[in-house]
RNA sequence: GGUCCCGUGGUGAAGUUGGAGUUCACGCCGGCCUGUCAAGCCGGAGGUCGCGGGUUCGAGUCCCGUCGGGACCGCCA
């Protein structure tokens, strides 16, 4: 399969049972060994791994110089066997070398050193960059993953439907990319944020199960796990419940584990209440404990003023961390939870005696000092962090405190897939329209159970939105979506936004549900951060071949840079100054 | 928009109290070398200490600004 005109075999390729034959292999120099006038060794890389072949030292080869070479393939010599190379058995005699390319030395070294390379100088030269074992991995694995989901969503009946990247801008969510009109100056597309309104109306017009790989981009500042584009493996389907989507999504992320070669283990369920009162986050790391223990029984009659009169009050315990904890670092912790916005930090350390050290340990009484133990199952050497306030703030400050103090690396530990269902359906309160805000999108369907709350009590209502989580990785999101007129008015409402504006922001996607549309619902699966994990990468940019920086440029190209005028005035464009 | 960290030959680092562009490893160039495998030995070349300004007799080092990169907050319905 990997044989071509040009080779007989690749660089990894060629074991003992290969010996005796002559082969032709093609690559870079990874390294050449001399030793006088006859004798050298190099080493012949190709994507597959390396090979040795002995030549003639006059032959005048370097690193990176691509070359063929043709040669027998040889047991090496009992004493120098290398049992650290896949093809450390046999090595290539009599070679003949022919040199395809020269090369100049790279800026860094096509090895694992290049791992201690500042970052801009690999992405400058990013055609070196994948030359090394890691992105070659990485990339490799991320077109296993995407064939395995692939073959998992055809297996279930999805139909791949590819939807337009030129669209109309809808201002809601996240920043769109915007593209002028040459033809209508003025005017302009937008780029994806995703597929949405599409893939629904595509369940509108009968296509029953939709997916796609599908780029989405969205002009919002870069993190490790951010880039301006990123790939969504994007679902929706028609008759179906929350549960026929997990079921789906699940199957297509486990069979991506799988061919990953990882033990995606169990997906778990978690309502959203319960990941913040257990884990403060809506997004848990399953993998360690440290869980938020509530205490607002133990301090409700308490002298304490700090505890006095909190709605919640939680704590957690960092076991074993009380003496690497001194006193800069809980300072550092306590700075950590004013920013979320407690009012404050407590701590308390146990001793070897089980008694509790801390600057507000005197104001708590013997009982609460002991149910407070109790409660946090405490031995000597363990911190206690509490925090009281509303129960919000409580449970973030904790769920991002248990984070900093207990969060495993990437590649450590057991996959803990956990789907987080019933999120609330609005979050907090838009500052201009002191209307709720929608907590997934508005088209999301409410609980059933919810629904005569939705006027009354609109902070109560759940909705049928739901997060795929992975080790604290968000990995997607979806939901069951409103396919009845009537109840998206209503939700519009709700919102603050009239029939009109509805009808005038939104026409073009509400109007085909006055056509028949089914009750449906879909999912949108990170894909470069589902490699990145199962990577081992803790930033999305190692499993992407040509990512942007945080500022959003590319090293290699240059991108973004300013264009000709004529290109600004064939679309009517004029850039302002610099302020 | 904000907080913090980083920027020194091609690469990675060290550079103390402000005292000569100094040091180390790798790479590069030349020489030696017939069993190495990140080969070894000898020699050599290679610098806008990101950039600009300031303090100072003197700045890689201190101060201000700026550019680039990174982590995070905001933002990501």
């Amino acid at each position: 399969m990997s044989s071509t005109s040009m080779r007989t075999h690749q660089c990894g390729e060629l074991r003992p049972e290969h010996v005796g034959q002559q082969v032709t292999l093609a690559g870079w120099v990874a390294s050449r060994r001399e030793h006088g006038e006859k004798l050298a060794f190099v080493d012949l890389r190709d994507h597959t791994g390396v090979t040795q072949c002995v030549v003639d030292n006059v032959v005048d080869v370097r690193p990176e110089y691509v070359v063929q070479v043709t040669g027998v393939v040889a047991s090496r010599p009992a004493d120098s066997l290398n049992d650290r190379l896949a093809t450390g058995g046999i090595e290539i005699q009599d070679c003949v070398v022919e040199i395809l390319n020269v090369a100049e030395p790279p800026p860094f070294p096509v090895s694992e050193r290049a791992d201690q390379v500042v970052e801009t100088t690999r992405l400058q030269h990013r055609y070196i960059d994948i030359r090394r074992e890691r992105m070659q991995r990485n990339l490799r694995l991320r077109a296993a993953v995407n064939s395995a989901i692939r073959t998992a969503m055809e297996s279930e009946g999805f139909v791949e439907v590819e939807t337009p990247m030129l669209v109309p801008s809808t201002p809601e969510g996240a920043r769109e990319f915007i593209v002028p009109s040459r033809q209508q100056p003025g005017s302009f597309y937008a780029l994806p944020q995703s597929p949405q309104l599409f893939k629904q109306l595509l369940m509108v017009a009968g296509i029953d199960r939709y997916y796609q790989l599908a780029r989405c981009l969205r002009d919002e500042d870069l993190r490790a796990d951010r880039q301006y584009e990123f790939m969504q493996l994007d679902a929706e389907m028609s008759f179906v419940d929350q549960q026929d989507v997990h079921r789906v999504i699940g199957a297509a992320v486990v069979a991506a584990a799988k061919a990953a070669g990882q033990d995606p283990g169990e997906i778990v369920r978690m309502t959203w209440l319960e990941a913040m009162n257990r884990f403060g986050v809506d997004k848990p790391d399953l993998r360690f404990g440290m869980e938020l223990a509530d205490l607002t029984a133990v301090f409700a009659a308490t002298e304490f003023k700090a505890f006095a009169g909190a709605s919640t009050i939680k704590g957690i315990n960092a076991a074993g961390m009380a003496e690497e904890m001194g006193r800069n670092k809980l300072d550092g912790l306590t700075d950590r939870a004013k920013k979320i916005g407690a009012k404050g930090l407590v701590w308390l350390k146990v001793a070897a005696d089980g008694s509790l050290e801390s600057p507000v340990a005197k104001f708590l009484s013997e009982a609460e000092q002991s149910a407070l133990t109790a409660s946090l199952d405490a031995k000597p050497g363990d911190l206690l962090l509490i925090v009281a306030d509303e129960w919000a703030t409580t449970c973030e400050v904790l769920g991002t405190l248990r984070n900093d103090l207990g969060r495993p690396p990437v590649h450590e530990g057991p996959y803990r897939f956990v789907w987080v269902i019933d999120f609330p359906m609005f979050v907090g309160v838009d500052e201009v329209s002191g209307r709720p805000r929608p907590g997934h999108h508005p088209f999301t369907q409410p609980h059933p159970d919810d629904v005569h709350m939705l006027e009354t009590d609109p902070m109560k209502v759940r909705s049928q939105a739901y997060d795929l989580v992975l080790n604290g990785w968000e990995l997607g999101s979806g939901s069951i979506r409103i396919h009845q007129p009537e109840l998206q008015s209503r939700i519009f409402r709700i919102l603050g936004i009239s029939d009109e504006e509805a009808q005038k922001r939104f026409g073009f996607f509400l109007n085909p549900f006055k056509f028949g549309a089914p009750p449906h619902g879909g999912f949108g699966l990170g894909l470069d951060r589902l490699v990145a994990i199962f990577a081992g990468e803790e930033n999305i940019r190692e499993v992407i071949a040509f990512p942007k920086t945080q500022s959003g440029s590319d090293p290699m190209t240059n991108a973004p840079t300013p264009v000709a005028q004529k290109q600004l005035d064939d679309l009517g464009i004029r850039v302002l100054p610099p302020k």
